[in-house]
DNA sequence: TCGCACACGTTATAGCATAACGCAATTGAT
DNA sequence: ATCAATTGCGTTATGCTATAACGTGTGCGA
């Protein structure tokens, strides 16, 4: 199961995503798309239901809104826990993956017994240029 | 600077969320005020701002609702960072802190040149009731 | 050919959060 | 005491985020 060749739809929204240099809302896309005739927030949303799923574009909840995936490798397989450090500055998003934190939290909520099924870690602050 | 006598509004929704067994939308919080006499959402607001800045309640990003703090230690000083593990289950929360994982994010992001304010970690799940 | 899965389009609605106005009470100089 | 600044409060209106519910069309295997 890798990934499916996108739709119409799915394309535009992926597009509008990875040429852009932060994160957009669902409405911002839906601006962006206007042209390429979307018309409602359903056609975003149900691409980016299908672009999370295949691991093509993160989820910023902190933000309430999406960013393409950076991840250099293949999204053959699950890349385990995404981080993110989001500049309230200039708005630009670093996507990170550290193994010894994953290690960590997995061990941390095992002793709960808890099952993990998403993590999300994100650090707001200011990056270099904005300090 | 420790945490300030609370006013009535402030008193009212901490009060809501001290008694709840899990998280509360703000909306949620209002309804379950109307009695004492709460007309507005920003009523709710206000008062979880300064909840929030007092650090005797967090908000759950993922879930766009809020939680009475459970440390145990008094709130005179910022207790890190502070993660939590939610179920989808029951919609049980548990707040948790650990060092280690708050030393290796500092690294990571130091060696960014980032500068953290605020750090969210929020694991979706289920718990051991639930799996 | 039938049935199913899936993408799509549209309208309406639900849920979350803040802007902007004005008033009242408190505090802390002068 | 008086003035100014701060803080909390109440209200109305608005904006942003997300989903429900309905129907259409297309492709594909039984
Ligand atoms: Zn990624
Ligand atoms: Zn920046
Ligand atoms: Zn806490
Ligand atoms: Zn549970």
């Amino acid at each position: 199961m890798g990934t499916p060749q996108l739709t119409k739809n799915q394309s535009l929204v992926m597009g509008a995503l990875a040429h852009s240099d932060g994160p957009l809302s669902a409405y911002t896309i839906l601006d962006k798309l206007r042209d390429q005739g979307f018309r409602a927030p359903l056609q975003v949303y149900r691409a980016l239901d299908k672009l999370l799923e295949y691991g093509l574009v993160h989820r910023l909840e902190s933000l309430n809104a999406f960013v393409a995936c950076t991840c250099p490798h293949e999204h053959e397989h699950d890349h385990g826990v995404t981080a993110f450090t989001i500049c309230e500055g200039c708005g630009q998003v670093t996507e990170f993956h550290d193994e010894a934190i994953e290690q960590r939290l997995s061990a941390l909520v095992r002793a709960q017994s808890f099952k993990t099924e998403k993590t999300t870690i994100e650090i707001r602050g200011h990056c270099k240029s904005c300090a």
